[in-house]
RNA sequence: GCCCCCAUAGCUCAGUUGGAAGAGCACCUGACUCUUAAUCAGGGUGUCCCAGGUUCGAGCCCUGGUGGGGGUACCA
């Protein structure tokens, strides 16, 4: 422990620590073999051996109440004078909020009707020696919130609750896809070459093979290794990385859902998503309709489809069809989105789209000009088969119908490569197109924004255990 | 990266015009054998984020920095 933070909240608990000791036991103890948790202790009326942290203490003199709580739930235990004997009650007084504590004895209920553990015997399994955040108002410093979890898993049902459906969420996505066929599979994330998306990667190094790598920006290219390879149905749920802005809705690590279907274009991509969310909505939270930061969202079905080409014409006067990339930049611009760059990016169209869909239930905005798409198939000379979902204002996921021309696929990749400059071909991706893959839809799902929707978060930070911040001088 | 906002006790927060650092909870001492935001009596426990500056005097004003939040840019 730093010296700084010992203040005296922190001596007064180390005194009881080592008066604890003093008394020959030990103050952090072991295995517990517990009959219920707490959650099915309230439930009993026998005699139970149960665990927990206290949450609050309620003294007097030779009585105490003490609330304890696990896992599963909460009780209330009493602790007298009269069933405990002098030296184990005064024991007891050295507990404080926060302590792990065993107890065995009868569940009774109390005056008031409360379930309650008349507590016969006792075992302290953990002193702690720092206070907990306060009762009623709980943690509120977001700062400390972030850095130390545990504090607000400790202080918020809320944040506990936000965890717990993260964990659901994962399980029933994985439960739904595997039901249907698909392939959990696990690709680098320690790549050579990065490649599958637009964005900037982290750069590490390997010793041994004294090579350079990159963190993944996106599964896309392996996946894809993979259907060449005859899986037809594949999936993978993990971490991505983006060396690049922080804000409410990115975080430089998020886990991203990726789906790729063999015969299937960017239309079934399209129904799948539709179905998977409409799945998990229900689920979770009971139905279709929920609220996402005070605007109403309906997942029934149809969701609106709209072109690209309508959007911007629609709401910006902007005809890409018969703009080329300067002018369509020009225009952009002059709807109010600042760009750094000399031209328009991919992200500063789906801004504009943010702005423009005003509706927050689901919008599919479809068929993408190409030269924003690189890896998609083309539907004619300027569109391609694509597809991203707007749920509540905010970008949920992206579809194509995958591209599976090697020889389109490189002059694609030649393209972007004079627009970002050092940008290397992954030339072995090029290499497993040329022995042909079978076409297939792509789905890119972003996990941390869906679960951000589900549970009203306002930042993806909400979302995230452990959110990037940076280091804390202790 | 740029712009705006925030930082006071363990936690949640007040702090007036620049004039002796405060409250509730937590904590400590004492009383109390069915309480539950226990109660009663007493106690303030502090690097006012950090470093400078202005001033007789700075939590407050100024400059720089650190950390956080929001927006914006790059991106998903």
């Amino acid at each position: 422990m730093h010296m700084a933070e010992v203040n005296e909240l922190v001596k007064e608990r180390r005194s009881k620590l080592e008066g604890i000791r003093e008394s020959g036991i030990k103050p952090y103890g072991g295995r517990f073999q517990r009959s219920h948790c707490l959650g099915e202790a309230v439930e009993v009326k026998a005699k139970v051996k149960v665990a927990g942290r206290i949450m609050a203490l309620r003294r007097h003199g030779k009585t105490t109440f003490a609330d304890l709580r696990d896992g599963s739930g909460q009780i209330q235990i009493y602790i007298s004078f009269d069933l405990l004997g002098e030296e184990r009650y005064n024991l007891f007084g050295k507990l404080d909020i926060g302590d792990f504590v065993g107890v065995e004895g009868e569940v009774f209920k109390t005056k008031t009707g409360e379930r309650t553990i008349k507590v016969e015997d006792f075992t302290i399994l953990s002193k702690s020696l720092r206070p907990l955040p306060e009762k009623w108002h709980g943690l509120k410093d977001v700062e400390i919130r972030y850095r130390q979890r545990y504090l607000d898993l400790i202080a918020s049902e809320e944040v506990r609750k936000i965890f717990n459906l993260r964990s659901s969420l994962i399980k029933l996505a994985r439960q739904w896809l595997d039901e249907r066929g698909f392939l959990e599979v696990e690709t680098p994330m320690l790549q050579p070459i990065p490649g599958g998306a637009a964005g900037k990667p982290f750069k590490t190094h390997q010793d041994t093979l004294e090579m350079d790598l990159y963190l993944r920006i996106a599964p896309e290219l392996y996946l894809k290794r993979l259907l060449v390879g005859g899986f037809e149905k594949v999936y993978e749920i993990n971490r991505s990385f983006r060396n690049e802005g922080i804000s409410t809705r990115h975080n430089p690590e998020f886990t991203m859902l990726e789906v790729y279907q063999a015969y299937a274009d960017y239309q079934d991509m399209m129904k799948l998503v539709e179905e998977l969310i409409i799945h998990l909505a229900e689920s979770l939270l009971g139905g279709k309709k929920f609220t996402y930061q005070g605007k109403q969202i309906d997942l029934t079905r149809p969701w609106r489809q709209i072109t690209f080409h309508e959007t911007m014409k629609e709401m910006h006067g902007v005809d890409i069809e018969e703009e080329d990339i300067e002018s369509l930049t020009e225009k952009i611009r002059s709807a109010g989105v600042k760009l750094e760059g000399e031209k328009v990016t991919r992200s500063a169209l789906i801004r504009l789209l943010e702005k423009s869909l005003s509706s927050t239930s689901p919008t599919f905005v479809i068929d993408y000009p190409a030269f924003l798409c690189p890896l998609a198939k083309k539907k004619d000379d300027e569109i391609a088969e694509r597809f991203e979902l707007f749920i509540g204002g905010c970008e949920l996921a992206n579809a194509y119908s995958e591209l599976n021309d090697p020889i389109e696929q490189r002059d694609r990749f030649e393209e972007q490569k004079g627009d970002e400059g050092e940008k290397i071909i992954d030339e072995d991706f090029i290499r497993a197109l040329e022995y042909g893959m079978p076409p297939a839809g792509g789905l890119g799902l972003g996990i941390d924004r869906l679960i951000m929707l589900f549970t009203d978060s306002p930042s993806i930070r909400e979302v995230i255990l452990f959110p990037q911040l940076r280091p804390e001088k202790l």
